[in-house]
DNA sequence: AGTTCCCTGAGG
DNA sequence: CCTCAGGGAACT
């Protein structure tokens, strides 16, 4: 469930410890973790010094001046730095080294969702997981997105999820999104008014953003990269509050499935139209 | 636009 | 045993 709040805290937790660092090995546990293959993957990197690290929506990019390497942590993915020569736990299945360092970078992911993604610099952008992409949800301006959302049909909830429309948001935010916001998940987009528009964005920008502050939610096994849990789950008001009262004006959270996924909404505050 | 699949672990 | 969790691709 990394969403953006999430992928970000990992960013600003990976980049004091890799930024400036030089690659010195690779081990890869499993082979489908890394793209486009373990052979490439583990001839290419090392001697590769990692100069940035960017993200846009919930595609963390580490740059390393000829190369970058995507990486999307779906569900379970997570980083941790752990002391040379640490025996890896079951689910790390990706271990990078580096020169002159104590500590080595362990990807773990349960589920085995999660992928790193190795590519030259001259492709990205048509690298589809990046070339798909709408604007970042955290930095997009008010007016692009009233502008975006003007030229949408379907239903709020699928849209806000489409990482082409909107990058970054996903289950958790959009059902505290559209709360906050006052609309349904299944309003047709091209029902809203512009000054529903802007209010969607404000409760968007507003809640990745009070996220982001809290080190993001952690629902299951979410740890940043130094291991924290991060505490803003305690600050949702709709998601996995189905049959409890709401917290704006005590109507029973409902949930129903929409697109294989389960919102909750209060079906007082965001009233069907 | 809806369904299935990938996959593991938690909870009933 | 079963269901659920869900990002996103690949189907129908």
């Amino acid at each position: 469930m990394p969403e953006l709040p999430e992928v970000e805290t990992v960013r600003r937790g990976l980049e004091p410890r890799l930024v400036g660092r030089r690659i010195s090995r690779v081990d890869v546990r499993m082979a489908k973790m890394v793209r486009p293959g373990v052979e490439k993957f583990c001839r290419n990197l090392p001697g590769l010094t990692i100069r940035k690290l960017g993200r846009k929506g919930k595609l963390l990019l580490w740059d390393l001046d000829s190369h970058l390497v995507g990486v999307h942590l779906k569900m379970t993915g997570r980083f941790d730095f752990n002391p040379v020569g640490t025996e890896p736990l079951k689910h790390s299945h990706v271990i990078i080294g580096f020169e002159d360092t104590d500590y080595e970078l362990h990807y773990n992911d349960t589920r085995q969702f999660g992928w790193l993604h190795l590519l030259r610099a001259a492709e990205l952008e048509t690298f589809p997981p990046w070339a798909g992409l709408g604007p970042d949800a955290l930095t997009v301006s008010e007016d692009r997105f009233v502008e975006l959302l003007a030229g949408r049909r379907g239903r709020l909830k699928p849209l806000m999820l489409n990482q082409a429309f909107v990058a970054g948001m996903g289950n958790i935010y959009v059902d505290e999104a559209l709360f906050r916001a006052g609309l349904h998940p299944l309003t047709p987009a091209d029902k809203l008014t512009e000054a529903d528009g802007r209010r969607l964005h404000r409760a968007m920008h507003d809640v990745l953003e009070l996220a982001l502050r809290h080190g993001g939610s952690s629902i299951s096994d979410y740890r940043d990269a130094e291991g924290n849990l991060g505490y803003f789950q305690t600050r949702h008001q709709v998601y996995g509050k189905t049959d409890q009262p709401c917290p704006r004006c005590g109507a029973v959270i409902e949930r129903m499935i929409l697109g294989g996924r389960a919102s909750c909404y209060c079906p007082c505050c965001q009233a069907e139209r």
